[in-house]
DNA sequence: ATAGATGCAAATGTTTTGCAGGAAA
DNA sequence: TTTCCTGCAAAACATTTGCATCTAT
Protein backbone atom coordinates (compact mmCIF):
# COMPACT_ATOMS: atom_id res chain seq x y z
CA UNK A 1 0.00 0.00 0.00
CA UNK A 2 1.62 3.23 -1.21
CA UNK A 3 1.42 5.85 1.60
CA UNK A 4 -0.96 9.02 -0.32
CA UNK A 5 -2.87 11.81 0.77
CA UNK A 6 -5.62 10.31 0.07
CA UNK A 7 -4.18 7.37 2.47
CA UNK A 8 -3.41 9.74 5.13
CA UNK A 9 -6.63 11.62 4.33
CA UNK A 10 -8.85 8.37 5.03
CA UNK A 11 -6.96 7.57 8.03
CA UNK A 12 -7.25 10.69 10.22
CA UNK A 13 -10.97 10.67 8.97
CA UNK A 14 -11.41 6.91 10.65
CA UNK A 15 -9.72 7.95 13.40
CA UNK A 16 -11.75 11.93 13.98
CA UNK A 17 -15.00 9.29 13.92
CA UNK A 18 -14.06 6.44 15.72
CA UNK A 19 -14.10 3.91 12.93
CA UNK A 20 -11.74 1.35 12.41
CA UNK A 21 -9.01 1.02 9.64
CA UNK A 22 -9.21 -2.56 8.28
CA UNK A 23 -7.64 -4.37 5.20
CA UNK A 24 -10.85 -4.24 3.45
CA UNK A 25 -11.10 -0.51 3.31
CA UNK A 26 -7.43 -0.08 2.51
CA UNK A 27 -8.08 -2.81 -0.91
CA UNK A 28 -10.51 -0.50 -1.58
CA UNK A 29 -9.25 2.58 -1.27
CA UNK A 30 -5.85 1.26 -3.05
CA UNK A 31 -8.16 -0.31 -6.25
CA UNK A 32 -10.46 2.74 -6.02
CA UNK A 33 -7.25 5.15 -6.30
CA UNK A 34 -5.65 3.33 -9.18
CA UNK A 35 -8.75 3.92 -11.10
CA UNK A 36 -8.01 6.50 -13.58
CA UNK A 37 -11.66 7.87 -14.13
CA UNK A 38 -15.09 6.71 -13.13
CA UNK A 39 -15.91 3.01 -11.71
CA UNK A 40 -19.13 0.81 -11.11
CA UNK A 41 -19.44 -0.38 -7.59
CA UNK A 42 -19.84 -3.75 -9.52
CA UNK A 43 -16.27 -3.28 -11.58
CA UNK A 44 -15.04 -2.25 -8.22
CA UNK A 45 -15.68 -5.17 -6.63
CA UNK A 46 -14.45 -7.59 -9.05
CA UNK A 47 -11.06 -5.43 -8.88
CA UNK A 48 -11.02 -5.60 -5.19
CA UNK A 49 -11.71 -9.34 -5.33
CA UNK A 50 -8.41 -9.90 -6.96
CA UNK A 51 -6.24 -8.86 -4.61
CA UNK A 52 -8.71 -9.82 -1.20
CA UNK A 53 -10.84 -12.53 -2.35
CA UNK A 54 -13.57 -12.90 0.19
CA UNK A 55 -14.45 -9.40 -0.16
CA UNK A 56 -18.70 -8.33 0.25
CA UNK A 57 -20.40 -6.28 -2.18
CA UNK A 58 -21.67 -5.23 1.18
CA UNK A 59 -18.66 -3.98 2.19
CA UNK A 60 -17.94 -2.58 -1.32
CA UNK A 61 -20.51 -0.02 -0.88
CA UNK A 62 -20.45 0.17 2.43
CA UNK A 63 -16.94 1.38 1.90
CA UNK A 64 -17.61 3.85 -1.18
CA UNK A 65 -20.43 5.57 1.15
CA UNK A 66 -17.51 6.01 3.45
CA UNK A 67 -15.09 7.30 1.78
CA UNK A 68 -17.88 9.90 -0.15
CA UNK A 69 -18.73 11.10 3.43
CA UNK A 70 -15.01 11.70 3.85
CA UNK A 71 -14.99 13.58 0.63
CA UNK A 72 -12.44 11.09 -1.08
CA UNK A 73 -14.85 9.93 -4.02
CA UNK A 74 -18.25 11.09 -5.25
CA UNK A 75 -21.16 9.31 -6.96
CA UNK A 76 -22.08 9.86 -10.53
CA UNK A 77 -25.20 8.99 -12.14
CA UNK A 78 -25.02 8.94 -15.88
CA UNK A 79 -27.93 8.52 -17.90
CA UNK A 80 -28.05 4.67 -17.85
CA UNK A 81 -28.72 4.41 -14.32
CA UNK A 82 -25.65 3.04 -13.11
CA UNK A 83 -23.87 4.40 -10.32
CA UNK A 84 -20.40 5.10 -10.74
CA UNK A 85 -17.49 6.81 -8.38
CA UNK A 86 -14.87 9.08 -9.09
CA UNK A 87 -12.31 10.52 -7.58
CA UNK A 88 -13.68 13.64 -5.48
CA UNK A 89 -11.31 16.71 -7.45
CA UNK A 90 -11.61 19.50 -9.02
CA UNK A 91 -15.24 20.28 -10.05
CA UNK A 92 -15.38 19.56 -13.58
CA UNK A 93 -18.26 18.15 -16.32
CA UNK A 94 -18.28 15.51 -18.84
CA UNK A 95 -18.68 14.43 -21.92
CA UNK A 96 -20.05 11.40 -22.62
CA UNK A 97 -19.82 9.07 -25.46
CA UNK A 98 -23.15 7.24 -26.30
CA UNK A 99 -21.67 4.52 -28.20
CA UNK A 100 -18.47 3.12 -26.55
CA UNK A 101 -18.99 4.54 -23.20
CA UNK A 102 -15.88 6.75 -23.08
CA UNK A 103 -16.14 9.85 -21.19
CA UNK A 104 -13.95 12.94 -21.10
CA UNK A 105 -14.09 15.76 -18.39
CA UNK A 106 -13.98 19.53 -19.57
CA UNK A 107 -14.55 22.65 -17.42
CA UNK A 108 -15.99 26.18 -18.46
CA UNK A 109 -15.54 29.31 -16.96
CA UNK A 110 -18.39 30.98 -18.88
CA UNK A 111 -20.71 28.65 -18.14
CA UNK A 112 -20.14 28.78 -14.47
CA UNK A 113 -20.50 32.52 -14.97
CA UNK A 114 -24.36 31.85 -17.07
CA UNK A 115 -24.96 29.48 -14.02
CA UNK A 116 -24.52 32.10 -11.64
CA UNK A 117 -26.62 34.38 -13.50
CA UNK A 118 -29.31 31.93 -14.00
CA UNK A 119 -29.66 31.39 -10.26
CA UNK A 120 -29.99 34.86 -9.33
CA UNK A 121 -33.08 35.03 -11.39
CA UNK A 122 -34.20 32.06 -9.82
CA UNK A 123 -33.53 33.58 -6.37
CA UNK A 124 -32.20 29.86 -5.61
CA UNK A 125 -28.87 29.51 -3.73
CA UNK A 126 -26.94 27.12 -5.88
CA UNK A 127 -24.98 24.01 -3.98
CA UNK A 128 -23.41 22.26 -7.34
CA UNK A 129 -24.27 21.26 -10.69
CA UNK A 130 -24.25 18.67 -12.99
CA UNK A 131 -24.15 19.37 -17.06
CA UNK A 132 -23.22 16.00 -19.78
CA UNK A 133 -22.94 16.46 -22.84
CA UNK A 134 -24.08 13.40 -24.70
CA UNK A 135 -22.40 12.35 -28.41
CA UNK A 136 -20.34 10.63 -30.47
CA UNK A 137 -16.65 10.38 -30.03
CA UNK A 138 -14.33 11.13 -32.44
CA UNK A 139 -13.47 7.69 -32.68
CA UNK A 140 -17.19 6.27 -32.87
CA UNK A 141 -17.19 9.04 -35.74
CA UNK A 142 -14.36 7.55 -37.77
CA UNK A 143 -15.46 4.22 -37.06
CA UNK A 144 -19.34 5.22 -38.59
CA UNK A 145 -17.44 6.58 -41.64
CA UNK A 146 -15.95 3.11 -41.93
CA UNK A 147 -18.36 1.27 -42.54
CA UNK B 1 -61.14 12.33 -22.85
CA UNK B 2 -60.00 15.56 -24.53
CA UNK B 3 -59.63 15.42 -28.74
CA UNK B 4 -55.87 17.20 -27.96
CA UNK B 5 -53.03 16.97 -30.33
CA UNK B 6 -50.85 14.26 -28.25
CA UNK B 7 -54.47 12.56 -28.22
CA UNK B 8 -54.51 12.46 -31.90
CA UNK B 9 -50.77 11.51 -32.06
CA UNK B 10 -50.86 9.06 -29.89
CA UNK B 11 -53.77 7.70 -32.24
CA UNK B 12 -51.78 7.96 -35.28
CA UNK B 13 -48.67 6.31 -33.76
CA UNK B 14 -50.68 3.34 -33.11
CA UNK B 15 -52.14 2.67 -35.78
CA UNK B 16 -48.30 3.27 -38.10
CA UNK B 17 -47.20 0.44 -35.73
CA UNK B 18 -50.24 -1.79 -35.57
CA UNK B 19 -50.87 -1.36 -32.64
CA UNK B 20 -53.73 -1.16 -30.75
CA UNK B 21 -55.79 1.58 -28.74
CA UNK B 22 -56.56 0.89 -25.31
CA UNK B 23 -58.92 2.30 -22.28
CA UNK B 24 -55.54 1.66 -20.33
CA UNK B 25 -53.55 3.82 -22.93
CA UNK B 26 -55.85 6.79 -23.19
CA UNK B 27 -56.07 6.89 -19.65
CA UNK B 28 -52.50 6.90 -18.64
CA UNK B 29 -52.05 9.35 -21.61
CA UNK B 30 -55.57 11.36 -19.92
CA UNK B 31 -53.41 11.43 -16.20
CA UNK B 32 -49.79 12.40 -17.71
CA UNK B 33 -51.44 15.37 -19.74
CA UNK B 34 -52.63 16.79 -16.94
CA UNK B 35 -49.62 16.72 -14.81
CA UNK B 36 -47.62 19.88 -15.12
CA UNK B 37 -44.08 18.89 -14.66
CA UNK B 38 -42.46 16.02 -13.84
CA UNK B 39 -44.58 12.64 -12.47
CA UNK B 40 -42.47 9.59 -11.10
CA UNK B 41 -44.12 5.99 -11.85
CA UNK B 42 -45.41 5.69 -8.94
CA UNK B 43 -47.38 8.54 -8.53
CA UNK B 44 -48.74 8.12 -12.41
CA UNK B 45 -49.25 4.72 -11.30
CA UNK B 46 -51.55 5.84 -8.52
CA UNK B 47 -53.59 8.93 -10.07
CA UNK B 48 -54.62 6.64 -12.94
CA UNK B 49 -55.40 3.80 -10.42
CA UNK B 50 -58.12 6.53 -9.53
CA UNK B 51 -59.91 6.68 -12.58
CA UNK B 52 -59.04 3.28 -14.23
CA UNK B 53 -58.87 1.28 -10.43
CA UNK B 54 -57.49 -2.40 -11.52
CA UNK B 55 -54.49 -0.78 -13.67
CA UNK B 56 -51.37 -2.56 -13.13
CA UNK B 57 -48.25 -0.96 -12.64
CA UNK B 58 -46.87 -2.86 -15.59
CA UNK B 59 -49.07 -1.20 -17.78
CA UNK B 60 -48.22 2.38 -16.80
CA UNK B 61 -44.33 0.97 -17.18
CA UNK B 62 -45.11 -0.41 -20.80
CA UNK B 63 -47.22 2.57 -22.40
CA UNK B 64 -44.57 5.34 -20.58
CA UNK B 65 -41.99 3.65 -22.77
CA UNK B 66 -44.62 4.24 -25.66
CA UNK B 67 -44.97 7.39 -25.22
CA UNK B 68 -41.50 8.16 -25.42
CA UNK B 69 -41.15 6.02 -28.43
CA UNK B 70 -43.73 7.90 -29.70
CA UNK B 71 -42.12 11.27 -29.13
CA UNK B 72 -44.76 12.28 -26.53
CA UNK B 73 -42.93 11.91 -23.40
CA UNK B 74 -39.44 11.71 -21.98
CA UNK B 75 -37.42 10.13 -19.30
CA UNK B 76 -35.44 12.04 -16.97
CA UNK B 77 -33.17 11.20 -14.42
CA UNK B 78 -32.09 13.30 -11.38
CA UNK B 79 -29.36 12.66 -8.91
CA UNK B 80 -32.39 10.83 -6.37
CA UNK B 81 -32.15 7.57 -9.19
CA UNK B 82 -35.90 7.68 -9.40
CA UNK B 83 -37.62 7.91 -12.87
CA UNK B 84 -39.52 10.79 -13.37
CA UNK B 85 -41.63 11.79 -16.57
CA UNK B 86 -42.60 14.82 -18.62
CA UNK B 87 -43.74 15.78 -21.54
CA UNK B 88 -41.52 16.14 -24.59
CA UNK B 89 -40.83 19.77 -25.84
CA UNK B 90 -38.70 22.48 -26.61
CA UNK B 91 -35.53 21.86 -24.66
CA UNK B 92 -34.75 22.98 -21.26
CA UNK B 93 -32.96 22.64 -18.21
CA UNK B 94 -33.67 22.36 -14.53
CA UNK B 95 -33.04 24.32 -11.55
CA UNK B 96 -34.02 21.64 -8.59
CA UNK B 97 -34.29 22.30 -4.71
CA UNK B 98 -33.13 19.74 -3.08
CA UNK B 99 -34.92 20.77 0.32
CA UNK B 100 -38.27 20.79 -1.33
CA UNK B 101 -37.91 18.91 -4.48
CA UNK B 102 -39.71 21.69 -6.68
CA UNK B 103 -38.31 21.79 -10.52
CA UNK B 104 -38.02 24.89 -12.19
CA UNK B 105 -36.92 24.97 -15.55
CA UNK B 106 -35.19 27.05 -18.05
CA UNK B 107 -33.14 27.41 -21.15
CA UNK B 108 -29.77 29.81 -21.51
CA UNK B 109 -28.26 30.20 -25.25
CA UNK B 110 -25.74 31.31 -23.88
CA UNK B 111 -25.03 28.35 -22.53
CA UNK B 112 -25.72 26.11 -25.41
CA UNK B 113 -23.15 28.62 -27.54
CA UNK B 114 -20.47 27.26 -25.13
CA UNK B 115 -21.57 23.88 -25.18
CA UNK B 116 -20.90 23.70 -28.80
CA UNK B 117 -17.36 25.18 -28.61
CA UNK B 118 -16.38 22.36 -26.30
CA UNK B 119 -18.24 20.06 -27.75
CA UNK B 120 -16.11 21.22 -31.23
CA UNK B 121 -13.18 21.52 -28.67
CA UNK B 122 -13.17 17.29 -28.40
CA UNK B 123 -14.85 16.87 -31.66
CA UNK B 124 -17.37 15.15 -30.30
CA UNK B 125 -20.74 14.99 -32.20
CA UNK B 126 -23.45 16.59 -29.50
CA UNK B 127 -26.76 14.46 -29.53
CA UNK B 128 -28.44 15.71 -26.24
CA UNK B 129 -26.98 17.42 -23.19
CA UNK B 130 -28.47 17.35 -19.69
CA UNK B 131 -28.02 20.21 -17.33
CA UNK B 132 -28.99 20.69 -13.61
CA UNK B 133 -28.42 23.56 -11.35
CA UNK B 134 -29.41 21.75 -7.62
CA UNK B 135 -30.14 24.33 -4.79
CA UNK B 136 -31.97 26.09 -2.07
CA UNK B 137 -35.54 27.84 -3.57
CA UNK B 138 -36.41 31.13 -2.42
CA UNK B 139 -38.97 29.56 -0.13
CA UNK B 140 -36.81 27.13 1.60
CA UNK B 141 -34.28 29.98 1.58
CA UNK B 142 -37.28 31.95 3.52
CA UNK B 143 -37.82 29.22 5.81
CA UNK B 144 -34.25 28.51 6.72
CA UNK B 145 -34.29 31.99 7.82
CA UNK B 146 -37.33 31.28 9.85
CA UNK B 147 -36.22 29.26 12.23
C1' DA C 1 -60.33 -15.09 -35.85
C1' DT C 2 -56.10 -13.08 -34.75
C1' DA C 3 -52.55 -10.13 -33.33
C1' DG C 4 -51.66 -7.56 -29.74
C1' DA C 5 -52.58 -5.85 -24.66
C1' DT C 6 -53.37 -6.67 -19.95
C1' DG C 7 -52.53 -8.02 -15.13
C1' DC C 8 -50.71 -11.01 -12.14
C1' DA C 9 -46.83 -13.26 -10.24
C1' DA C 10 -42.28 -14.21 -10.60
C1' DA C 11 -37.72 -12.73 -12.10
C1' DT C 12 -34.24 -9.23 -12.38
C1' DG C 13 -30.68 -6.01 -11.07
C1' DT C 14 -29.02 -2.88 -7.80
C1' DT C 15 -28.51 -1.36 -3.26
C1' DT C 16 -29.59 -1.88 1.78
C1' DT C 17 -30.28 -4.18 6.22
C1' DG C 18 -30.22 -7.73 10.15
C1' DC C 19 -27.44 -10.43 12.44
C1' DA C 20 -23.89 -13.63 14.31
C1' DG C 21 -19.24 -14.15 14.21
C1' DG C 22 -14.59 -11.76 13.69
C1' DA C 23 -11.08 -8.15 14.05
C1' DA C 24 -9.20 -3.56 15.48
C1' DA C 25 -8.62 -0.40 19.32
C1' DT D 1 -13.09 -6.45 26.22
C1' DT D 2 -15.54 -3.39 23.98
C1' DT D 3 -16.77 -1.28 19.89
C1' DC D 4 -16.87 -1.45 15.36
C1' DC D 5 -16.64 -4.44 10.82
C1' DT D 6 -17.44 -8.03 7.91
C1' DG D 7 -19.85 -11.34 5.08
C1' DC D 8 -23.66 -13.85 4.43
C1' DA D 9 -28.41 -14.22 3.54
C1' DA D 10 -32.50 -11.94 3.22
C1' DA D 11 -35.03 -7.70 2.37
C1' DA D 12 -36.08 -3.76 -0.20
C1' DC D 13 -36.71 -1.13 -4.16
C1' DA D 14 -37.59 -0.06 -9.05
C1' DT D 15 -38.22 -2.15 -13.26
C1' DT D 16 -38.90 -6.11 -16.56
C1' DT D 17 -40.56 -10.53 -18.25
C1' DG D 18 -43.41 -14.94 -18.84
C1' DC D 19 -47.66 -16.39 -19.42
C1' DA D 20 -52.58 -17.30 -19.51
C1' DT D 21 -56.39 -14.49 -20.39
C1' DC D 22 -58.80 -10.88 -22.49
C1' DT D 23 -59.86 -7.34 -26.15
C1' DA D 24 -59.51 -4.34 -30.18
C1' DT D 25 -59.49 -4.86 -34.80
Amino acid sequence: MSNSLEQKALASYLEDHNLKQTRQREAILDVFLSIKGHITSESLHQQVRDIHPNIGYTTVYRTMKLLCDAGLASERHFDDGITRYEIEQEHHDHLVCVRCGKIVEFECKMIEQAQDEIVQRYGFRLLRHRHELYGHCPDCQKRERGR
